[in-house]
DNA sequence: TAGATTGTTAATCGATTAACAATC
DNA sequence: TAGATTGTTAATCGATTAACAATC
């Protein structure tokens, strides 16, 4: 039923939704193609080729998209229209970043615990003046997940020694999607499937940003 | 003379250079193009054709590629053959873990200094028990940009009020990379060019992921 | 030698762009 | 009405895959 949406796709949805997010437009108000385009960069061919794609027909000629009906358009698309629950093990610096980290809570991405090995991050419920979601022992992970059985994805900001031995219990633990900060690609083991892992997002983007700045130059 | 690479192609190639950074090779061994496609999960036809593409013709039939000259022809495609010079605006938790991302050492990127507004984050060479590079007061950045014309990144860790100024402000400066981890979206101005901006690239990696798991459920 | 693996071309596939009739 | 903008098809473009001769 559900057709395939490539993740190129997915990405340019990501910017129209950013796109509305960040506009503020009073909900009843409307939006063309060709206004998104120059807020995200996307032609506004592309734009239009995509809805028709996603059987988003909900355009008006002479106005262009209801804010509104668009925006729930987007969501459903991401699959951000309901609160996804994630866990983050690690609890340093980025650890506590990503859970306080703005963009997560506006696409319904919350963070619900950390975990660390170290006992003096341990922090069941006071709040150390941050924003910071709970810390708890990484030994109570496994009944947590067992309380939890709807959490599905990790992010992982470990040292690089601990990190793939961290994966592989996830794994068994119910969890199919990390987002591995280690600086170390991790891979699932063969027999696994279904298993997302994104590998260092952060150098990624530095590669691309380096090799498009040093390129021209 | 230098043909234009595509992103997609430079993401491979980074790919090829993590997975021999990972595989730790004696430098006079050699690595086929199936090996490859083993660790990477990129197809041997796509990877010699990226090779070729790329003008990268040191393999041997029967053998492969020697590790030690492949490694070195990445590099040089993916430009981190020289040491590259970023610093850090914002230093929060974000801002000082990205200055201690190991990642960003094996790929020759060096943070050499954090700014923020905080007096009580400034420390002009103390270590602060971390292995954080040095902070300076925001005011200081127009001068040491001065004294290290070079440095042509920025990481951008700022709350999301002050994170579209400051960016008009590095471009002022001579910044012509950002990667923005404020939880805004940033666009240069108009008449900008030559600039290239990351935004949120560790809530982009989230969005695949949701996407991908919650898609197939 | 026979088998394995490269470099390179050709075929396929998918994604983007262009164009435009329909119509508000 | 005339102008603007959609939805949709067709054309173009680029990227991936398949295939295989060359040869170590």
């Amino acid at each position: 039923m559900k057709k395939k949406i490539s993740l190129r796709v997915i990405k340019r949805v990501s910017f129209y939704y950013e796109a509305l997010l960040k506009l503020c437009l009073p909900d009843d108000s409307y939006i063309s193609s060709m206004k998104l385009e120059e807020v995200t960069g996307v032609s506004s061919n592309q734009i239009r080729q995509d809805f028709f794609y996603l059987g988003i027909s909900i355009g008006k000629q002479k106005k262009g998209y209801q804010v509104k009906r668009l925006f729930n358009e987007l969501k459903k698309v991401l699959l951000v229209d309901k609160k996804v629950d994630v866990i983050v093990i690690g609890a340093g610096r980025l650890g506590c970043a990503l859970s306080e980290y703005k963009l997560f809570k506006v696409r319904n991405i919350n963070v619900v615990a950390l975990f660390d090995v170290k006992e003096e991050l341990i922090s069941k419920s006071e709040d150390k003046g941050s924003h910071c979601a709970p810390i708890y022992h990484i030994d109570e992970l496994d009944g947590f997940l067992s309380e939890h059985p709807a959490i599905k994805i990790a992010l992982l900001t470990l040292p690089e020694n601990s990190a793939q031995a961290m994966l592989d219990k996830l794994m068994k633990l119910g969890i199919r999607g990390i987002v591995n900060f280690a600086p170390k690609i991790l891979k699932a083991p063969e027999h696994v499937k279904n298993i997302q892992i994104v590998n260092d997002c952060i150098g990624a983007s530095l590669y691309k940003i380096v090799y498009q700045i040093y390129n021209k130059a």
